[in-house]
Order: structure tokens, then sequence, then C-alpha cells
DNA sequence: CAGGTTGTTGACCATTCAGTGCAATAATCA
DNA sequence: TGATTATTGCACTGAATGGTCAACAACCTG
């Protein structure tokens, strides 16, 4: 799933058009489109500050949209640069490895969510 | 320690002025000179391109750069973007937990590094 | 203390980024 | 049919990025 993608069924499942969606966040419909058929000449992706409004007004999962769009996380971001060793162990290790660490969690997440 | 004051370091460590430095890097000494003294007004920090660059040829470790730049190494941020689930699940962990995660690792690193 | 070497700083500049504004066209729907 | 909605290209803008340049200051060294 493309983020242009995702953008567009987010929208259409709350039943918005693009000018209404655009706003409700402040900016041109005809940027919405560009955004939801991946045509920003520059960058194929929004602002984080976008992505976060968005995601906010929509009231849906801003991490999901971030990563579709390329973006780190800022959760993960801050943790990285307070334990920079942790990180660079666990991305060392190789998938299965991975898949160890996840079902060795005390808080498991419900296995390994699709590609 | 700065980035800047990291960078000086290895600068002088290795017997180079800024200006000969400066000449291996291909930019200008007193560009060399601010990013030493943290003055690059926009930004607090060179381009990834740069830091990466500097880490080559003065053979010198590339993450602590950039994570001292406040910048996600690239190996990190590919596995994120890989396996996001294990890197959320991972930053949510507080550091107790990183600690014995990094204990129980297989290929364990000499404990914790310094902050 | 002269003069070379080295380092610092403020002003400037080019490019990219993130979006705007608009017009023309197309698709959709009722 | 006509109204609403969406797509796309192109030129534009303001702010941020990633530096350069000219001038000056500080530091050796003979």
């Amino acid at each position: 799933m493309r983020f242009g993608e995702r953008v567009r069924q987010l929208r259409q499942e709350r039943d918005l058009t693009q000018r209404q969606l655009s706003a409700m966040l402040d900016v041109t419909f005809t940027y919405i489109s560009k955004v939801e058929n991946g045509k920003l000449h520059h960058g194929d992706y929004p602002s984080e500050a976008f992505i976060l409004n968005f995601a906010e007004v929509l009231d849906c999962d801003s991490d999901e949209l971030l990563l579709l769009a390329g973006k780190v996380p800022p959760q993960i971001r801050q943790r990285i640069f307070e334990r920079p060793e942790v990180f660079q162990l666990v991305a060392s290790l190789d998938d299965r490895a991975m898949d160890q660490l996840i079902e060795r969690s005390p808080s498991r997440p419900k296995s390994r969510s699709a590609k």
C-alpha cells in the first residue's frame, strides 16, 4: 500500500471530498489530489508536519502514515538518540532473530504484521 | 561531547589544519571552522553527505558522528522500514528492559556505553 | 615586531522544499 | 444534461538548507 492510496482510503472512509479535507487541513484541494496520486514534483511525500496534522484531524495512526512516507516516527527517533547502542544492536539482527525478540517480548504484539 | 568538538578532536589527532581538511573534503576552510564551533546559522549540523564523507576520509565511525549530529544512521533507518513493529516495540521499552535486551543478546556488546 | 599560518565571524548566495494559485481537462453522479 | 468532484501541468513564493567569500583576529616563529 502506497502512502497516497492510504490517504485516499482514510478520506473516503470518512466520506470526505478532497475539498472538505483540504479545508480541515488548511491546504489547497489540488495539493490533496497530488498527495493521493503521488504527484508532488519535489519529493514524493508531504512534510512530517502535514502528516501529523492529517493523522490528528482524521484520528488515525500517525506512525503508519509516517512509515509509508519514509519518515522515522518521532518516538522511535527520540529513543534512538537516548540509547543508540540498543538500536544498532537490534538493526543488526536478521529477520529470524527479530521474530524471536518479538515473541519473547513482555507485552507481545499479535505476531508479525503484514508486509 | 558535542559534534563539533568531536570533529575538531578527530582532525587534530591526525595533525591536520582546517585548511588541509577542507581540501580533502572539498569544502571551504571557513565551513570547517563553523562546523567545529557549531556556528552554522541554519541547522546546527552539516549534511549527512558531509558527515559520511568526513568519516570515510578520516577513517572514523560514521554512526558516532551521525548520532552526535541528530541523524539516524542509514543501517538503522533502513531496518526500521523493513521491520517497523520491531522498532516500535523496542522504542517502547524502558531503560531497564533495554539493558536486559542487550545482556541477553547473542553477540553481546561490552555493556552500556558512556552517555 | 614583522609576517606567515591558522582560525573565526558576518554577510551573502544558490538550490531545494513545501506548498499555492490557476487554468484546462476529465471523470462522476444525479 | 449540468453540477460537483478530481487530475494535472506550469509558474510562482517563502522559508530552510548547505554552503561560499571577504575581512579580521589570534598565534607562532625568527
